[in-house]
DNA sequence: TTGTACGCGTTATCAA
DNA sequence: TTGATAACGCGTACAA
């Protein structure tokens, strides 16, 4: 038996329009009255019911977000500054995994939860380019990643190529020739691995080096047990390398283990790095180098735009693409002294 | 322009408690009937209003978890496994983040955000055995962790002291008798950190080896860096020891790097042991040792417990007390061999 | 500055 | 087996 706004009116002795003012913040209310009523909200223990004010407002004060995976740390990090920076924005989020699964990614599309979410933060990870079409939504929604670039709604990404250019640019000045990377997935054209595969074919270019097929390995879900797969193939093809590459930070410390299982010293006989700077690359031994992809402005930018659009004062404005700021961090496994 | 029920009553030639008959499956309906709703349901494309069905049945389909931090691993991996299952329930879950704040925990259960969520499972870090009273809450609820038993509602958890004991013995069987413990929590005589410790005491008693005082080490929040600082701590006191057991995974894995960096061999010179199984035992060089809560039982059983008291039909029925089982990782970091 | 009346989309009641 | 109608609790006109 929950209380509700007439009961909280009775008792003050008010209309429940006085108390709906009160509880909304309506500013032209007498100092008495107001009083009165958020006495006689504490004293009933009052909560309003967001049922009813969604119904009659047509918006929940929830948004979806929606990952492939909770347990990559990468999605478990953006999530928590998600549900962190929503929250200052008074909304609720409420989280779907898709398990990267097309299937889902789609049906997420089309039902959006039925009017239970006034927008959705969609990082897809199976839909590609060609289905931009289907992002045409009928409720506000903000894109992530790298997935989809200049389709129909907005989206927040970081300049991949740049940011991978950069990692393979740090282990050759570190002296690096023979530079493997792992996680590619060559039958996509586009999406992060095209991207980031680019800015390493990119820094190879500049410091002459011709890029090896054979240092190129394919791995499949992007977590620690492939990148200690993808190495230990290219250990036993007896091809040499003097650095690993992987495209993110799984990959990479599954390949750190990998390696350490074999007796190779890292960064001595091969440097290593990875790519989206999980709290976990500050605690393996050695360290990690990796590339910060600024995870919480991504969070931030993300929230902000989805908000504008819910508000609806942007309807004409077509569909905005932000690039988010991102920083090397150069750690143990590519030969920098420990730090903090 | 959402379509409603009307809507589809119109086309289909029906009233709209007919539609809402069908869509909610109500039995005794003609099937000619419920085929022309249905095809009208896809032709229009409707979605129910989660908002008006919960104003008037006072019921959402949502469940609220509230953890501590979703990048806390064993949070996140608890995460994804509540959604997956409820999901199996047709049930949607919002995730509220309490930062482990006492503040953040009372407000969850004074709001339960307002009549949005038919349930909440709760998974309180700050609050204590004193708060079990505030536990009695007007919604379902369902409590997991150690730190309040006995209270007035279900509550699900694994037997800490008795899987801490297996660690424990497990170290000892491995020859170790100067077994430092990380992540002590002194001034809480009730939860994880007082019964992990307890099942150490009372493994080191069976093998008759007296505890000291100087190998157990508070430490902060239990992620990576407070446990390698509180091994380095222990390395800087000259105390001997030969094994560490962190109180959870974060905390050994913080201590294992500690541990490798100032050149001491695992588990040749020291042994590790850590508690949770997350993700990242089974790829930290070495691997670490450590205990499956079972999480994936917890979140079954909290679940089933929770849409058995949201479907009301054990209001009688005293709070139950289950705890899910639990299992010996044993790895590298205490001697085993790699598998896998 | 406050109050009254109505409707948001759904489900429950009861009658047909 | 189906339909008409009245709530559910709140916000918005509009009136006072």
């Amino acid at each position: 038996m929950p209380v509700t706004m007439r009961e909280v009116a009775q008792r003050a002795g008010v209309s429940v329009k006085t108390v709906s003012n009160v509880v909304n913040g309506y500013p032209y209310i007498r100092e008495a009255t107001r009083s009165r009523v958020i006495e006689a909200i504490d004293a009933l223990g009052y909560q309003m019911n967001i049922s009813a004010r969604s119904l009659r407002a047509s918006r929940t004060g929830i948004i979806a977000l929606a990952v492939p995976e909770l347990r990559m740390p990468y999605f478990a990090e953006l999530s928590e500054a998600v549900i962190r920076i929503a929250r200052e924005n008074d909304l609720t989020v409420l989280i779907e995994q898709t398990g990267a699964e097309r299937e889902r990614e789609l049906a997420l599309l089309s039902s959006a939860r039925g009017h239970l979410v006034d927008g959705v933060i969609f990082s897809p990870l199976a839909l590609g380019a060609d289905d931009a079409d289907r992002l045409n939504v009928p409720f506000p929604m903000v894109l992530l990643g790298e997935r989809i670039f200049r389709g129909p709604v907005d989206h927040v990404s970081i300049d991949n190529v740049a940011a991978s250019r950069e990692v393979v640019r740090h282990l050759i000045s570190n002296g690096r020739r023979r530079i493997a990377l792992i996680g590619m997935i060559s039958h996509e054209g586009v999406g992060t691995a095209a991207l980031r595969f680019q800015g390493y074919l990119e820094a190879l270019a500049e410091a002459g080096l011709a890029p090896s097929p054979e240092l190129v390995l394919p791995a499949g879900p992007w977590n620690r047990s492939a990148g200690a797969e993808a190495t230990n193939r290219l250990l036993d093809s007896g091809v040499e390398f003097d650095a690993v590459f992987g495209l993110n930070d799984t990959l990479a410390l599954g390949a750190l283990r990998a390696l350490l299982s074999r007796g190779i010293r890292v960064p001595n006989d091969v440097a290593v790095a990875g790519f989206d700077d999980i709290e976990e690359t500050r605690f393996s031994t050695p360290t990690l180098t990796t590339v910060d992809p600024g995870r919480d402005q991504i969070a931030r930018t993300a929230v902000e735009l989805l908000v504008s659009r819910m508000k609806g004062q942007n309807d004409e404005v077509r569909p905005r693409e932000i690039f988010a700021d991102y920083a090397l961090h150069p750690r143990q496994s590519t030969g920098e002294p420990l730090t903090g």
